[in-house]
Parts: structure tokens; C-alpha cells; sequence
DNA sequence: TCAACGCGTATGTCCGGACAATCGAACTAC
DNA sequence: GTAGTTCGATTGTCCGGACATACGCGTTGA
């Protein structure tokens, strides 16, 4: 007889602080993340049923489900009905977000380099204008970049802005990413509408990216609106895919 | 004195069917969600406060807030403490999904043609066994398609599985996606990993696709992971730029 | 006039319990 | 031996309440 195909029950010491101003159960997420990640918890195997769960950490059962859940939203863990919670195979891990190319690169530990071409206010033209949904011809931020890996240009950063929003500073561009100066002006990100797309590069193109003309550039298109529903950002982005492409994990939406 | 800023609280009627076996939370879910659609809810209202909502339909607050926070994941509502849950504006509407290139084109209303080039069984390379998670050598199947759009060839899709899945009847491929093959073999779909990129076409590709050899192409790489972690599909996809690109919209993990 | 404070309000977190629905496996009957 | 049934285990749904926390705004004080 082979041996058995069920995964066994991992059990491992939890604990929480109930002193702590982090919720019991982002905590629990939290040890349950790393345990995952360190390997304590093994892919494949059960997570122990949610009451027993609950009565060793002293917490209740709701508590300990919103800790589980947040990581079933996330990929991690998977829920089965009479059954049990495991963690998931593979390397599914982080699922796709809305973030800079700037952060993208820097966690990749690229540390990249960043030139302003153009830092301006411009009138709207028709296409910009609807986009942002401000009115034709008023004023709007327009940004041009160059960002570099290794001194090699990778990308070409076209980038609208309606203006009042945040105080844009050339050098403060150069140090950082468009993101990160928004989040730091007090908007909340909230969400993004991206075209992914490819087409051939023009001699103006070609030269500042250090292409041939007639070479095959990726091309993004973005708007990003924050939590009220303003679209902060316009960003039409071409990059050499030689040298980046776009890599992300989805999940279904069950 | 200009008038107020305030968006107004919005009060519409709702009811909930106790004798039905869908969840209360998913039927508030979805009556809110008609009500966003039908702009009955406008963007920017007010949705009234959590304890008077609850009351208003005999239900209680967890059962409300559940409904509310499944709206909220899909970026339809935003929450903010000491204010109330409002309508986020604008186009926000559909966030990125797991879905394929045959059921996107079909929700666009495209009636998408597939012919089949290749269906067999060969033996893994290395990096599709890598990929897949079997052995070099052993079998997988392989499948290679041509995507039609107007009869127009739009894109070219070459896909690896694993033996023993699903059975892979030709008629079948033409008449529908290989993603509705997977669930209706009762597989469970549960993350994919994603690779967008773009390059000059070969010759071979060139051919197949109808455009000029070192033309721009987009090109996508995707392994398919099921609930319980396996490797169900892997993808590498080629499209013609003019006549499709990925767009999508991303929301923020908050 | 303007900044600091406090209050009301709404969501955020947490508890303890109850019953229903579903899955898997052992068991039973044919 | 095989198909159908029963049953235990586990998550899914729902309730009613409690206190904490943060935001907006009016009030107060300098």
C-alpha cells in the first residue's frame, strides 16, 4: 500500500499581542505569511480547523477568518468547504498591483536612474484633457523622462497631470518615482486603467531610446485615478523590450 | 456662498429575500451593484451609515458590511472612517481577471474564429517540463492555434499540458476557448503567471500571422496554476499589435 | 483672524454563539 | 465488487452586541 496522499495537519506556535495596535487579525496574517514563506507551512498542507485555531490563540472564530481571508484574497491560501484550508503550491505569490515602474525596478534592485527631459505646464489638448476630464486648453503639468538601468535608457516616460495636485520638482523627479511623490502629497492611489500594446519606433523614439527606427517598442498607456474618482495621471510609456517587459500574477476572481 | 460640497446621502429602496438560498450579503452585493449601474447610486453619494442600513433591511451589521466590503475589493465603493462608504466616480469598473483571449473577444462582441494547427502529444522540453512541473521527455500535450478576428488572423497561440487533464478534441478547440475546456473538466483555475513583451517577428512568424518579417509583435507567456497548485497550462501567445492589446485595470491593495 | 480643542458620527475591530451546506470517507446493501 | 447511504468534520452564513479609532466640523480661545 502506498502512503498516504493527505497532507498532513501542520501544527505551529502562534501567538498574538493583545497590547499591540495592530489588529489580532493582521497578526495572525502576518505569522501566517511568514511561516508560509519561511516554509514552516508547506504547500499542500492543512492549516488546522478555524475553532481549534481560534481557542489556541485565544482569539474567536471571526477574528481568526478575517486573518485567513486576507490571505485566500491574496493567492496564498485556499478554502474548501468540509475539508479544510491549505497552502497553496508553487510560486504564487505576489499578485499584481498598481505600482511604479520606479518601485518595480528598485525592488528588483536595479536602482535606477531617472532624467527629465521636459518638466512644464502645457494646454490640454483634446485627448489629454478628456483623459484628466479637465476642460480643453486649461493648463496641465506635462512630463517627459528618460529612466536608465546600468546607464542604458530602458524607458521613455510621457506623463499629463492636472494641475494643483502636487507640487512637481525636478529633482525630486530625478530622486524618485511619480508614485511615490503623489502618495507623498496626500492622494490616495485607488485604481488604474492600462493598455498594453506594441508598435514600431519612430526615428524620435528611436533616438532617445537608443533604437533603430522601425524597431518594435512596447508601449503603456495609463490613467490612474485616486480614491474620489479624479484621474491624477496620464502616462503614455514606451520601452525597449529588449530590456523590460511586463511580468504580474492574476488571480481569479472567485 | 457657493453650494455645498457634500454629495448628498442616497436612500433607495432594497429588500432582501430570506426564502432564497443566495447569501444575504451577495443579495445586498448585488442589488447595490444594479443600483451603481443604473446610476441610481451616483458617484460620489453617500451610501448611509452601516447600523441604519442594516435596520432598514433586518439584517444585521457583520451580514451588511460583508456585502458592502465584497463592493469595496472590486473598487465599485470606498470606505473612509468617520465619513461613510461612497460611490467611487468614474469608469471604475471591471478589475483585471484570470479570463482568456477567447472569452475577452467574445465579451466584446467579436464571434473570434480558432483554427487548429497542430494537436499531439510530444515529449517535454526542458523548459516546458520546468514550467509544467513533469518530467524532461515524459508527454504533454501540444497545441497550436490561430486566432481569427473578421478573418483576419489576429493572433498565434502555442500551448503545453500536462497529460491526463482534459481531453483535447479538436472540433471542440475550434468551437470554444481552452479555458472553458479546463473548467468544464471540473479544474479549478486559481492564479496564472504573466510575461507581456514585444519583439520583431520571425519569418516563420511573419508567414503565419500575414505581416512582414521583423515586423512588431506582442507577445505573452502565461503558466496556469489550479487550486490545488498544479500546473495546468502553459501559454506562449503572439499577437499582431494592430490588431489587439492587453488593457485591464488594476486596483491598489490597501 | 486663526489655530487648538472637543464632540458627534461613521467605520474598524472583536467577541461568542448558532445553524446550514458541503466534502470525504467509512459503511452498508445489493 | 460496486454502488448508494450515512455520518463526522469543516467551512459558510448570520446574528446582536461592545468598544476603539479616525475624520469633519463647530466651538472656543489666543
Amino acid at each position: 500500500m502506498p502512503k498516504p496522499e493527505v497532507d498532513p495537519t501542520v501544527s505551529l506556535d502562534l501567538s498574538v499581542d493583545r497590547s499591540s495596535p495592530v489588529p489580532l487579525y493582521f497578526q495572525l496574517a502576518q505569522q501566517l505569511e511568514a511561516a508560509i514563506e519561511h516554509g514552516a507551512l508547506t504547500p499542500g498542507s492543512l492549516l488546522g480547523n478555524e475553532i481549534e485555531l481560534a481557542a489556541r490563540l485565544g482569539l474567536s472564530r471571526p477574528t481568526v477568518r478575517q486573518g485567513i481571508q486576507s490571505l485566500v484574497d491574496r493567492g496564498l491560501l485556499v478554502r474548501r468547504r468540509g475539508v479544510g484550508t491549505q497552502v497553496v503550491h508553487s510560486k504564487v505569490r505576489r499578485p499584481l498591483e498598481l505600482s511604479s515602474l520606479y518601485d518595480d525596478l528598485e525592488a528588483a534592485g536595479q536602482r535606477p536612474a531617472t532624467k527629465v527631459l521636459v518638466n512644464t505646464v502645457v494646454p490640454a489638448t483634446a485627448k489629454v484633457a478628456a483623459a484628466l476630464g479637465v476642460a480643453e486648453e486649461s493648463d496641465v503639468h506635462r512630463v517627459e523622462r528618460l529612466r536608465l538601468t546600468h546607464g542604458e535608457p530602458m524607458a521613455y516616460l510621457c506623463n499629463y497631470l492636472p494641475p494643483g495636485l502636487v507640487d512637481l520638482d525636478t529633482r525630486q523627479l530625478e530622486a524618485t518615482g511619480l508614485y511615490r511623490l503623489l502618495r507623498a502629497a496626500g492622494i490616495t492611489l485607488h485604481s488604474a486603467r492600462q493598455t498594453i500594446g506594441a508598435r514600431a519606433a519612430t526615428a524620435d523614439e528611436a533616438e532617445r531610446l537608443g533604437e533603430d527606427q522601425g524597431a518594435p517598442l512596447l508601449t503603456m498607456q495609463r490613467i490612474t485615478f485616486d480614491d474620489t474618482g479624479r484621474a491624477v495621471e496620464l502616462g503614455t510609456h514606451t520601452y525597449r523590450p529588449s530590456r523590460y517587459s511586463f511580468e504580474f500574477q492574476l488571480l481569479v476572481r472567485s
